[in-house]
DNA sequence: CTGTTAGCGCGTTCAA
DNA sequence: TTGAACGCGCTAACAG
């Protein structure tokens, strides 16, 4: 590797000038002659000069290094993502580290751990399903190094985090519910230690209190995550005396559940329910146009979370106070969820 | 950052012994006493020792990080490759730069020139549907930088690649919709520039000639991959005089496309139509259970390809032979779609 | 087996 | 405005 790379001390050579000039010109230091500084930036450029950035790191002792941590990579909004992430990471000149927590604590935990060994500069997390405490992420403050959470964040009030605004979307999902109709409204939930889910919940409940609509515990399924768990949620709502005709689902892979198991049943989607829920790639596919979704801008979270964390890196100083950023949300609205138009 | 992190010479100090001595202990070297290796890796334990890498990396003159490239991390299958490369990086030691071609030529190539200019150890690559040829690699080469073409390749021999089967995948896919009575195949190829379409169009052709049905050109429709082509292909085909009974899809994006606009216009699938494509996490949402598939196994490819490249990387100095490998592919029936059972 | 010495390439003192 | 010198933390060469 590195072989015949020009070096500051190459183009000091041939300019017969020393190296610490080079690199203040070269660093657009205002302590250089323009003549030159520009004598210098042209020489260097004609080499085809390329800044060696272990070395000027080591001597910043700075990384220039992110880490990521997501419950899972391939799951689309998170994909997305990092797609921001890696983006604006790169402009700035940072690399990012990415891992996976795979929804276990344990790996998260351990994640942090190695990536304090690796000296990253600042870390983006969205936090696993098990997460219920958050000692682990002591060992960032500890060695001051800036965290911010993104979707999945944490209660604990003096973070920073980059968030959708989940109330105000459950909020319209279930009014929307509501305008099409719909009297009797299930909520499949996830799970409750995590405040997006928290959130969720309780928009839904806050807009049926605001049309008059009694909130049922009942109508209510928490679960996990996977496909399957919506499965088992429309098996239990099935099981109730009296017809549901609207869902709002709190999470995507839940609902893919629910939607093909309703199929499978020969349940119609909106005429016999009108569903809204969360949305990525694979929802919308599967029940398009038969169903309206909440549209979660990934791409712009994890730009907005990665500029956020920069700019705690960078002011660090300064104490940089934390910082709430809600990202809005859309409801997409298909025509034929509308049963009433 | 950085901040009273403990160095080999903290401990070194500490012991009353030299740096380098400490540096051979922690580097697991021969050539030290048991005793004193001992002695250190148990202080550099109890100090909490941590390696900079930077500085270890800078006197290797090695940066042990690996670019990626491709065309859009938000593919499933892309994002599931990018979930091993991540993980076998990390686990030998090496992070890893991502960044996505968009599809688009000039986008790749100057991520080329960045990835240079970051000095990275490897690159992984999936090219772009726009890349035809393949100059700007070139770079890549006369620094001696290693690379490997996974997925989607050049038709270059000399290069090392981890592919999936597609000729037999293709094939498979093929004969399965002729086991199932369909005799009018039509097939939605990709961009025949790219060699995975080609050769995925070579094995449809195949199958067709080993059952003795005569191929059409007229049955081939070639595109871009976008969700709309699969729109357009599909009222292409119905423009034809007779009726199609089977598709063989070679893009997953192309045959979402296509199966909801057949669903829309109230084909029936796999009635009226049996179709068999690529899949991902999307497809087999969009037509579960009424489709079967061809799995990509995204981790495998990835990890498999990472490992190769790290392989290349180390024995630099021994010239490692190119080198091509092959994932199998299966093919997932989903049991409605056995029109004859 | 261990210590000495000398950098990797860069950025930042301190002088001049 | 520039140069000389040093050191970031680690490893490799050469002695001993």
């Amino acid at each position: 590797m590195d072989n015949n790379q020009v070096t500051i001390h190459d183009i000091a050579a041939i300019l017969k000038i020393d190296s610490s000039t080079v690199s203040r010109a070269l660093n657009n230091s205002p302590r250089v002659a323009k003549k030159t500084k520009d004598k210098i930036l042209k020489k260097a450029a004609e080499l085809g000069y390329q800044r060696n950035h272990l070395a000027s790191n080591l001597r910043k002792s700075k990384n220039f290094t992110l880490g990521v941590i997501v419950p899972r990579i391939s799951r689309h909004f998170f994909s997305t993502a990092i797609a921001g992430i890696e983006e604006t990471a790169f402009k700035a000149g940072y690399t990012v580290i990415i891992c996976q927590s795979l929804e276990s604590f344990e790996r998260e935990k351990s994640i942090v751990e190695t990536l304090l060994a690796n000296r990253v500069d600042g870390v983006l997390i969205s936090i696993s399903m098990e997460t219920k405490n958050y000692d682990h992420l002591l060992g960032l403050k500890q060695r001051n190094i800036p965290y911010v959470f993104f979707d999945r964040h944490c209660n604990i009030n003096e973070n920073s985090n980059v968030l959708i605004d989940d109330f105000d979307a459950a909020f319209n999902a279930t009014q929307h519910l509501i305008d099409q109709k719909s009297t009797t409204i299930a909520h499949f939930a996830g799970p409750q230690n995590l405040e997006i889910y928290k959130n969720r919940f309780k928009g839904y409940k806050s807009a049926l209190e605001k049309n008059n609509i009694v909130f049922k515990e009942e109508l209510v399924f928490t679960s996990s995550l996977m496909e399957n768990d919506g499965k088992l949620n429309v098996q239990k709502m099935m099981n109730l005396s009296y017809k549901i005709d609207g869902l709002f689902c709190a999470n995507d892979v839940i609902a893919i559940g629910a939607i093909k198991y309703l199929k499978e049943i020969n349940i119609k989607i909106p005429e016999d329910i009108a569903i809204v829920g969360f949305s990525n790639e694979s929802i919308s596919s599967v029940i398009e146009p038969a169903l309206s979704t909440i549209n979660q801008p990934g791409l712009e979270i994890g730009v907005a979370a990665t500029e956020l964390l920069i700019a705690k890196i960078t002011n660090e100083g300064e104490k940089l106070k934390n910082e709430t950023i809600i990202i809005k949300t859309s409801l997409i609205e298909r025509k034929s969820s509308l049963r009433n138009s």
